[in-house]
DNA sequence: ATGAGTAATGCTTTGTTTCC
DNA sequence: GGAAACAAAGCATTACTCAT
């Protein structure tokens, strides 16, 4: 693999005119910018993003941690970060935590010595529990070391000072049930996301509000809790119906 | 203004030296 | 001989000085 010595020596220039024309930090002539140019190409010559690293404290890379790759909802998610992160010039990392808090923990320990530049987490834990807040203080602390690695939550706000990209879930299950009840359904059944979790609790709150709103009762016979898998639907729509509780 | 050359810097690993 | 301390290497970036 040629480095930027190689490139230099090819291009008959000093190693820091191959690095100002690669980074367009300081002016060089068009005659020694193509000699580079051509160096660069003749070599395959690519930064070892290792060096580039060890200097400027980044190395471009983005780590995503999220519950399962098998959930419907979040190829589509992995698909739009790395897109973006492709338009940005970042390449993305992913891991599976399996719904699970010691391999989400064990992760971000991995991420935290890997060189990260930031986290994109759609966590498992819940701030209500008392064992999480601890995890999550530390998540919250990850921005401001040292060696900062910005986190940022998915699907959840963990805590004010970790940022996060939420969905407004009271206000879509609030959405979802006025419709069914726009067209005319009275017994709604409510398949929730896993209810220790705040998107479980907001969607159900969101569900309850408009049945309120709407004079019709609420019954718990109705919610069966699942874990977001196309599996654990099925199981909930199987038991909704064994139990003979009439929905539409 | 342009470009060369040098040294320092970042962090980790590996090799070498010193001391008990 | 083993442990601890120190030095060097790896690579790219950047600041600085000097030359043209």
């Amino acid at each position: 693999m040629a480095g930027i010595k190689d490139v230099a020596n090819w291009a008959g220039v000093s190693i820091a005119t191959v690095s100002n024309v690669i980074n367009h930090t300081k002016a060089v002539s068009p005659e020694l910018t193509a000699r580079v140019y051509a160096a660069i190409e003749a070599l395959d010559y690519a930064v070892n993003p290792v060096g580039r690293g060890l200097k400027s404290n980044r190395t471009r890379q983005i780590g995503v941690i999220v519950p399962s790759f098998s959930q419907v909802f979040f190829p589509a998610v992995l698909q739009g970060i790395h897109e973006s992160a492709m338009q940005h010039g970042y390449s993305v990392s992913v891991f599976e935590s399996n719904s699970n808090m010691d391999t989400e923990k064990e992760h971000i320990r991995f991420l935290q010595h890997s060189w990260i530049d930031g986290v994109i987490l759609a966590s498992y834990a819940n701030r209500e529990n008392i064992s999480d807040r601890e995890y999550i203080r530390t998540l919250a602390k990850m921005g401001n070391e040292k060696k900062a690695i910005p986190v940022v939550t998915l699907e959840n706000a963990l805590d004010p000072a970790l940022d996060a990209v939420i969905v407004d879930n009271c206000h879509a299950a609030e959405t979802a049930v006025s419709h069914l009840l726009s067209l005319g359904h009275k017994k709604i059944a409510h398949i929730a996301a896993p209810l220790r979790l705040q998107i479980g609790q907001l969607r159900l709150s969101g569900y309850k509000k408009c049945l309120r709103d709407a004079s019709i009762p609420f019954s718990n016979r109705l919610v069966c809790e699942g874990d977001y898998s196309p599996r654990s639907g099925y199981l909930c729509a199987k038991n909704l119906l064994k139990q003979g509780e009439a929905f539409t």
